[in-house]
Order: structure tokens, then sequence, then C-alpha cells
RNA sequence: GCCGAUGUAGCUCAGUUGGUCAGAGCAGCUGAUUUGUAAUCAGCAGGUCGUGGGUUCGAAUCCCUCCAUCGGCUCCA
């Protein structure tokens, strides 16, 4: 091989010699004029990098068409970029923080001298687009440190100086796009000329580098394509998203309301909103008495010094809502924000064994926290709740056995519920800031070790986040995203040394010694409201069968069947199957219409035919006419069906 | 809590620059119709234009306060 060669290696396995110095565009180009066109980035042995970048060793390569991740994220990161250039030549003074790609999209955090509000976006987007059609060159330059600092200290940009500030010395390397530089690691595309489609969704303040005592910036959110008629895709999907939000169906569907009288964040129940709840609830208990649950039930305020011994009023009093005092006594009781405290004092009524372990203790419990204003998000996120909580004591040769448990009862669950797409996160300590936690090394080490082995165990496929266990200890929570792609915690499992040492629990070993349980929360559900709401984004409102508020409607056909549709709904009300009659003088079309809209399962149409016969004509949700059957071969099929659901994933437990 | 936006009948929304601007559709009620697979027709009734102030001869429209909601940030036991 000649020195002046290099040998590239591509994915499918193909080997190509190139001159030492070729760019990764030179690459794509030589292999075809249409893959240069659409290639946005390049992969070198691993690394992400400009398509511009110089090869001047052997390597392998990868180039990334839009379809990769790589390339979008390169796309948008450019396109931040592209937001910043038309941002400083409108606003004038305008100071940069960060302006990064995002999952969908990318933003960038300004410091403007002017209020940024959002029908300036419109005139930011005009810019954009003239700027990208200029096709203007993205260039990447290498200066020191010293050099780097010199540049955005002339330039007065404190945000970026304090960036540079935190980085090591070295190199840093800079990006310039028209009269725009910006300290940037990169990659990005060669030109602004492959953005096409250009959308500034909104505009909103960010803290200065996620700190709340720090300057509160400007972010600019957008998004862009390559073509028109991909943006134009992705904001049709958003508004189809928009459609199955849970606070529109709930709404519509009368599940549940809000009334600033009552007060923010606390949601009223609806009666079919409330049958939906209860039959979720029994599905749980019944799971939950399979397991070995024991249901408890405790009172909704508890003293305050309950919770100063757990800890929580030290870490959350603030969050939660000021105390109750008693007028003559003076005594200060607390709105309950969790159940633990409570199950602790039930652990504690009497001595317990060894042989007693593990003790599981369920509650559906209310609980109410005093949430930030601006965080109250329809119901997932309110100021009184009702968690599915339940706290399992068990002696540590117990721990691994009791969390797989646990992970199979959330597993199930979700399996029921059809909630395929979740992320199991395992929330570990922020090892850079342990003293944000409460108890010894040694626990939450033995805990954490806990739930990674358990999960292993049970083959989930985990992320690890540090930092976000809850300050007692280490969690396993489930993750789900919302219509809109948000990700809420649903179910969580959480293990905990802390509150039993802090109640002091025990149990009586075979030892005849006293021995501390480990607490285990867990909350399948995560919370009855949560919970819900996500299940309505998920399912657009189509609930299963079993869960329905009316399962079926019967439409009669005249005023002359409504007797007969009567006496059909009676005998479904008696097979436990919930059904309505429509009754309106409408004629059948409407009917239909209205109801199906009302995301009712089945429709049972009856006129003269079926009245004659005993009959019913189906008509299934989404699904249009089935024809005639008997009542009882309809009210078979229906708890038939029922009975499934439910089954189905305990079938392939 | 912070940044930005929004708030007109039960719901979805019109109401240009302050001057017959209090409107529509759906829902509701009344009547007609008695209906065969996704909207029958007609009539009636519904609103202190989120709240409280202010500017003005005059405010749904302009300004301020508060309340609530939406998009984010921060937080999330």
């Amino acid at each position: 091989m000649s020195n002046e060669m290099i040998q590239v290696t591509f994915p499918d396995g193909g080997v190509r010699e190139f001159p030492r110095g070729v760019t990764a565009m030179e690459v794509a180009e030589s292999i075809s004029s249409r893959l240069a066109s659409e290639v946005l980035c390049a992969t070198v042995n691993g690394n992400v990098c400009d398509l511009s970048l110089a090869l001047d060793t052997s390597c392998t390569l990868k180039l990334h068409k839009w379809d990769d991740a790589e390339a979008q994220q390169t796309f948008w990161h450019t396109s931040s970029h592209l937001l910043a250039e038309a941002l400083e030549s409108l606003y004038p003074g305008i100071k940069f923080g960060i302006g990064p790609s995002i999952e969908t999209g990318f933003y960038y955090d300004v410091d403007s001298p002017t209020t940024i509000t959002e029908s300036d976006l419109v005139t930011i987007e005009k810019k954009m687009a003239e700027l990208a059609r200029n096709k203007e060159a993205i260039v990447r330059t290498e200066i020191s440190k010293a050099d780097a600092i010199k540049l955005f200290t002339d330039k007065g940009d404190q945000y970026k100086l304090e960036l540079i500030n935190s980085l090591d010395d070295g190199t840093i390397s800079l990006y310039t796009n028209g009269v725009f530089t910006d300290l940037c690691r990169g990659p990005h595309l060669p030109n602004t000329g492959y953005i096409k489609a250009i959308k500034l969704m909104s505009v909103a303040g960010a803290y200065w580098r996620g700190d709340e005592k720090n300057k509160m910036l400007t972010r600019i959110y957008g998004v862009t394509y390559p073509k028109n008629k991909m943006l134009t895709e992705y904001l049709t999907l958003l508004e189809e998203a928009k459609k199955r939000d849970h606070r529109k169906l709930g709404k519509e569907l009368e599940l549940f309301a809000f009334s600033p009288r009552v007060g923010q964040g606390l949601p009223l129940w609806l009666p079919k909103g409330a049958a939906l709840r209860e039959r979720l609830e029994n599905f749980l208990r019944t799971v939950q008495k399979e397991y070995g649950y024991e249901q408890v039930i405790t009172p909704h305020i508890g003293m305050k010094d309950l919770y100063v011994t757990s800890g929580h009023y030290a870490k959350y009093g603030k969050d939660s809502f000021q105390p109750i005092t008693t007028p003559d006594e003076g005594e200060e009781f607390l709105l309950k924000p969790m159940n633990c405290p409570h199950h602790c004092e039930i652990y504690k009524v009497k001595p317990r064994s060894y042989r007693d372990l593990p003790i599981r203790f369920a509650e559906f419990g209310t609980v109410y926290r005093y949430e930030q204003s601006g965080e109250l998000h329809g119901l997932t996120r309110v100021r009184g709740f009702t968690q599915d909580d339940a706290h399992l004591f068990v002696r540590p040769d117990q721990l691994l056995e009791e969390f797989q448990k646990v992970i199979d009862i959330v597993l199930y669950i979700f399996k029921t519920l059809s909630f395929e797409n979740y992320t199991a996160q395992i929330s570990l300590r922020d090892p850079k800031n342990t003293e944000k936690y409460i108890g010894s090394d040694e626990n939450w080490e033995k805990a954490e070790s806990a739930i990674i082995e358990a999960s292993k165990e049970k083959g989930l496929n985990t992320v690890i986040e540090y930092g976000e266990a809850a300050f007692y200890g280490p969690k396993l929570d489930f993750m789900v995203r919302d219509a809109l792609g948000r990700k809420w915690q649903l179910g969580t499992i959480q293990v905990d040394y802390n509150l039993p040492e802090r109640f002091d629990l025990t149990y009586t070993g075979a030892d005849d010694k006293p021995h501390r349980p480990i607490m285990i929360h867990r909350a399948p559900f995560g919370s009855m409201e949560r919970f819900i709401a996500l299940l309505l984004e998920h399912t657009g409102g189509k609930f299963p069968l079993w869960l329905a508020p009316d399962q079926v409607v019967i439409l009669p056909i005249s005023e002359k069947f409504n007797e007969y549709a009567e006496k059909v709904s009676k005998f479904l009300n008696n097979c436990d199957i919930r059904s309505q009659v429509d009754l309106r003088n409408e004629k059948i079309g409407r009917k239909i219409r209205d109801n199906e809209l009302k995301r009712i399962p089945f429709l049972l149409i009856v006129g003269e035919k079926e009245q004659e016969n005993n009959e019913v004509s189906l008509r299934v949700q989404g699904d249009g006419d089935k024809g005639a059957m008997t009542i009882e071969a309809f009210s078979t099929m229906v708890s038939e069906l029922v009975k499934g659901e439910i089954d189905a994933a305990k079938i392939n437990k």
C-alpha cells in the first residue's frame, strides 16, 4: 500500500483505498453523487464528525443520511447555529447561552436586550430561511483556550466565557456560519443550504445552566427538515397527537374536571371517571391479594412530628400544604404527603417475628403535595392524588425475591393495559453529591446493587440515571411517554434502609435478637391520576373493554322499540355488562355517530327484526355493522372478551 | 415560583384600528317527525366578554392587579 493511500472500511465490510487527506464528503461523492447529496455527517472510527474532516489514516467510515439519528442531530444542531445567526442580526447585543439539538429539533438559549415573544418568531424564521438560501459554509477552526477566552471577552459574551472556563486546557473548536461564530464541538452540516424547512415552535424561559438561582434566559425552540413535506408531516402528526391529550379527552368523555373554586391541581372525578378508576383499583387489589398483600387504611392527616421523624419534613416541609393547627391544643397536623410513615406505624403496632416477614401493606392512599403552580399539568401533575401504594417489610435474605415479585406485578399490569413502550430507569445517587441523601454509604450500596441485580434477573432493559434517586434510597421507575412524547414516571419501586432506622422497626430473628427489616416502597400505577392520564393518551379514549365506562349502548330504531331496548339493557346489566339505552328521539344514524364519538365499544341496534327474534344487531366501535345475533350470544361474547383481556397477560407471565 | 402566551354562552370558536360587537355552530329546552347503520327540521333560551381596578364622552377591544389555563424552566417524597 502506498504511503499516500489510506484504507477506508465501510459498515458493509467493504474496503476501498483513497488518497490520504480525502474528506468524508469526497468519499461519498466517489461512491455516488446522489449519496453525496443526501449524506449529512459521518462517523469515523466511532466518532461523529463533519463531512469536511480530512481522513489521514486508515479508518472505518459510516456516512449518515437523514434516517440516522446522528444525521438528524447534526442537522438540528446546525439549525440552532442558523437560529443564532438570525438572532444576532435581528437583535444586536444579544448574548448566547447554549444551543443544542434535542430529540425533535433544537433550541437556543439567549439573553436578549429586548423581549422576544412568540409573535417575533415568524420574522426570525424568515431571516433563517434567507440565511439558509445563501448556503453559507459552516467552517470549523481550532484555537487555544487563551485565544478563545480573548475572542469571547472581546465579544462580551459572558455565558460562552463561563463555558470555556469550565473546559479543559487545550484546543477549542469554533464553528462559523456567516457572521456568527460559536464555541462548539460539532459536528455540523457543510453549509446552511441543507436546511429547507424551518419552524420555530415556541419561546420559553430557561435558567442559565439549569439553576434557578441563575438568570433566566429566553429559550427558542425550533424544528427544521431537509424538505418542506417532512415539516408538514411532522406538524400534522403533532396536531393528531394533541387530539389525544388526556385533558381534552377527559373533558369530552366526562371523566374528570377541575374547578378554580376547589383549587388548582385538585381533580374532580366525574361518575364515568370514578367508575373507571374504581375498576382499575379493583383489578390491582385482586392482583395484590394473589401476591400476599394486605389492605390497610390510614388517615389523610398526621402529626407534623410523624414527618419530622421520617425525615420528609426537613426535606419537603416547604413543598407541603402548611400545617393545620388544632384550635385548643395548638397541635400541628400535616395533610398526608406520603403514606410510608403511617405504614411504619402499622408495622410497629405489635412485635414482629422473622417468621412474619415479608409483610406487605397496601393502600390506595390519597396524598397532598404543594406542587409549584407552574408545574401543574392536567392529571399528570396534581396537588392531591391517590397512590396505589404499598410498603413491604422484608428480611435482607428476602429482598431480592420480593423486589423481583414487585417487578412481576408492574410488568403484568403494563402488559394487561398494553403499555409496551416503557423505559425501566434505575435511579441511583449522584456520586458527586452524596450529602443530598440520607443513610449510610453501605446501605446505599446494598440497595443499589439489589435493584440492579433484580432488574437484571428479570431481564429488564434498563437505563441508569445518576442523581435521580429519592433522598432516602435508589429506585426503579417505569417511564412512559405521553402523546407529545413527554416522559412521565408511572410505576416505581424503591428500596429503603432509612425509614426502618428512623422508626426503629425491628423483628425478632431466629437467633432471638432484634433485626432491622428493609422496606420496599412500590406503586405499579404510580398514581391513579397519572396512570389514567397516560392510559387515556395511549388509547385515545378507546379503553379496553373491561375498563370502558360504558361497554354497550343500545340504540332503538324508534320509540316503538324503547321497551325492548330497556329489556336488553337490563339483561346485560344482570350479566355484569355495563350498558345504557339511547332513548333520544333521533334517527339511528345520529345515535350511531354520537355513540361512536363517545368511544362506546359495542352498539346494539334494535328494531322490529330484532324484537321479533329476540336478537340484537351489533356494531363494533370503529369497525361498523356485524349483523344480528341473539342477546345471549352477545352477552357470552362480551363476557369472554373481558375475561380474555385480563387473563391474556397472566397466561404469558 | 420563574419566562412567554391565552381566557368571549356547557363545548368549539368569530368579533379588523375602542363607537348598534354581544355573534355563529354544536350541546340544551319546546314542537314537528317515528326514523335501519356516522349529524331530520323549525322555534326558543343561554354570556356582568376570567376577576377587581384604571384610562376615556364611550372598553370584549388600551393599561395595571389578581385568578385560571397552555408551552417551557426549576422541582417532583
